[in-house]
DNA sequence: CATGAATGAGAATTCATTCAT
DNA sequence: AATGAATGAATTCTCATTCAT
C-alpha cells in the first residue's frame, strides 16, 4: 500500500518457493503425482532442478505442502459460507456455492484435491488437515440436524454423499459430458438439498 | 487324468492373458497406473516379463483393456437392475444396489474404475465404452422423467450427482471416515432418491 | 577338458556377473568405492548401466560381494601355505609368500582389500568373512606359541603388526618409494620373522 | 574488555580458515574425502558454503592443505623424538612413541593420514611433504645402520615395514580386533625393534 | 507361445561451485 | 569478508520394451 511496502522487493527465496508450488500444482492437477517429474516442475517454475531441493526435501514433501495449502484454501471458501449463514438452508447454499467458487477461482487446486487418490503419499499432518476440514462441515451438519433441518443420519454419510455429488458433477464436466455452469450448479444445489433435507 | 478334463482344457494363451489382466487389476487398483510396473504385473501373474508383450502391445494397452472389461462388467450389474424394474423407484433401487454389489463382488474393479484419473491414457475406444454405459443410465432417467417420477433436469447432471454421491461414499469409506455397510448404503439410497425424485 | 564341457557355452548371466565384478574390482582398486561410478563399471564390463541392477541390488551390494570374494581368494593363498608347513618358521614363510603371491597374481584384489577403508559400507556378512580369515591365522599363531616358536603376546597384536608390515611395504611400493621385488620380500620375511620369533 | 584482549585479537579470516580446516579434518577422517561434502564442512565450521571458497579455491585444495598440515604436525612428533635420542634404540623408542602420541593427541589427523588412500587427489607439493618426512626418518635409519645398531637393508624397506606395523595395529584397533593401549604399544615397540635390530 | 537377460533413456536426488547481495 | 540461493552436471537407480534362446 505505502511506497515503502512495494519498494522492498519480496525476498527471492519466498518467491521461488511459491513459483515451485504453483508449477507443481499446475502439473499435478493435469496429470498425476506419479506422472509429474521434478525437472518438469523446475522448468515450469523457471528454476534449475536442484533449486527444488533447496526448498523441499523431496518430491513427496512438495505434494504434501501443496495438499495442505490447497485444502486450507478450500476451507476458507467453506468456513466463510457456513459462518455467515442464518439458516441451515442458507448455510448449505453457502457451502455449495463455496465449492463452486473455489473450483472456479482455483480450478487446479480443486482438480488436484478432488480428482486424485492421495493416500499413497500423504503424511499424517496432511491427513490431519483433511480431517479438520471434514470436521468443520460435520459440525455444521450436526447443528442443522438438531434444528430439524437436515435428516437424521450419520453426518459423515451425508457429507460423503453431498460432497461426492459435487465432485461427480465436476468430474463429468471434465470429460465433457456435462457443463459446469451457473445453471447446472443451481440445479445441483436444489437437488442435493433435497437429498439432505429432513 | 480323464480324457474329458484334458480335451476341453482351455487353451493356455487365454488363461495367460486373463492372469495378466487379473494381476494388473489387482496392482493398479491398489496403486496407480503409473506406479504399477510391468515386471510387477508379470511376477504376480506368474509369467515372464516378455510374455506380457505377446498378449498386449504395451502397458497402455493393458490398462485400456482393463478399463473396458471392468466398465462392461459394471454395466452388467446396472443393466440387469434397470431391465427388471417395474417402476422408476425400483429401477433406481436396482441401480444403486447394483453399484453396491459390483463394488462388493469386484472391489478391485470398482476401485480401479472410480478412484483413479484415467484420462491421460484412455484410448477413444475406452472413452466410447464409458460413454455407452452412461447413455444406458441416461435412457433410464429420461423414461423416468417422462413418467414424472424423476425431476426435470438434464439427465447428465442428475446422473453425475447420483453416481458421484455413491463414489463419494466409497471414497470416504476407503479413508476410514465412514463404513461402507448395508445400513449406510440404505441411508444413501433413500437420500439420493430424494435428490432425484420429482 | 572333454569336448562336451567346452562346447556347452557357459550361461550368459554368470559371465555377465563376473564381467561386472571384474570391472568393479579394477576400478575400485584404482580409485575408491565412492569415486567409482556405476556407469563406469558398466562401460568397463561392456554392459548397459541397467544390467548391473539385474545382478546386484545396489552398488553397495557389488562392493560387498567383491570384498568377500577377494578375501576368500586371499584366504586360499594363506590356508594352503599354513596347512603344508611342518614348522612354525616354514608356516610363516608360507604365509608371507602367500601374501606376496596373492598380491602378484591378484594385484587389484590385494590393493582393493588392503589399501582402502571398507568400514562404512561393509555388511555384517562381509565383516564375518574378514574375521574368519583373521581367525585362521590366529590359530596358526597360537599353535606356534605353544611350541615356543613365536613370542608370548596376544596373537591379534602380532598379526596386526606382521600383516601391517606387509601392507606397509606394498603401500610404499605403490608410491614408488620402494621396489616390491623378490629381494625386498625376502628381506621383509626375515625381518618380520625376527619380530615374531620367541 | 581490556585493551590487551581486543588489541591482539587474531584477525577473523585466520580463525575462519582454521575452523574450516578443523571441520574438514573431523569429517574426512570419519568418512572419506569423496563422501565429505562442502556444505557439510561449512555447516560444521559454522560458516556459509560460499565462505569456503574465499579461503580455498576448491575442495581439493582443502584436502591438500589438510594433508600437508597434518603430515607436518606428525613430523614434529617424530623429529623431536629422533633429535633428542642418544642411542638408536632410544631413537626408535622415540619414533614409536611419537607415533603413538600423535595418534592419541590428534586422532583425526592420524586417521586421516593413514587410513585413507590419498593418491588420487594429492598435489605434487603434498607428495613432496610426505617424501620429506620419510627422508627424515631414513636419515635416522642410515645413521643407526652405520653404528651397526640396525640391520643392513634398504632403509625404505625397513621404514615401510615398521611404519606399516604401527598402522596395522591402529587399523585393527579401529575394527575392534585389538586394543590400542599402552600395553600393546609396548609389545609392539619391542617386537618391531627386534625386526629392525642388527 | 514363453522366457528373462539386456537395454538405455529417464527418474529422483546430490553437490561442487558461482555470484548477487 | 561473508552470505546462502541458485545452478546444472553427475549420481544412483528404475522400468517399458526388445530379442536371442
Amino acid at each position: 500500500m505505502s511506497v515503502r511496502s512495494t519498494r522492498r522487493k519480496r525476498p527471492a527465496p519466498a518467491r521461488t518457493r511459491e513459483a515451485i508450488l504453483r508449477a507443481a500444482l499446475e502439473l499435478m492437477s493435469g496429470h498425476s503425482y506419479e506422472a509429474t517429474t521434478v525437472p518438469e516442475i523446475a522448468a515450469r517454475a523457471g528454476v534449475a532442478t536442484g533449486t527444488i531441493y533447496l526448498h523441499f526435501p523431496s518430491k513427496e514433501a512438495v505434494v504434501n505442502v501443496l495438499y495442505r495449502e490447497s485444502k486450507l484454501e478450500m476451507q476458507r471458501f467453506l468456513a466463510n459460507a457456513m459462518a455467515s449463514a442464518s439458516t441451515p438452508r442458507e448455510g448449505f447454499r453457502g457451502l455449495w456455492r463455496g465449492l463452486f467458487e473455489f473450483s472456479r477461482k482455483h480450478p487446479e487446486a480443486f482438480r488436484f484435491l478432488e480428482m486424485h487418490r492421495h493416500l499413497p503419499y500423504l503424511e499424517p499432518a496432511s491427513l490431519e488437515v483433511s480431517r479438520a476440514v471434514f470436521e468443520g462441515v460435520a459440525d455444521f451438519v450436526r447443528r442443522a440436524q438438531k434444528q430439524g433441518a437436515i435428516r437424521k443420519a450419520p453426518p459423515e454419510v451425508l457429507i460423503s454423499l453431498a460432497f461426492g455429488a459435487f465432485v461427480g458433477l465436476a468430474k463429468e464436466a471434465e470429460c465433457g459430458h456435462v457443463r459446469f455452469n451457473e445453471r447446472n450448479i443451481r440445479i445441483g444445489e436444489e437437488a442435493v438439498w433435497n437429498m439432505l433435507a429432513a
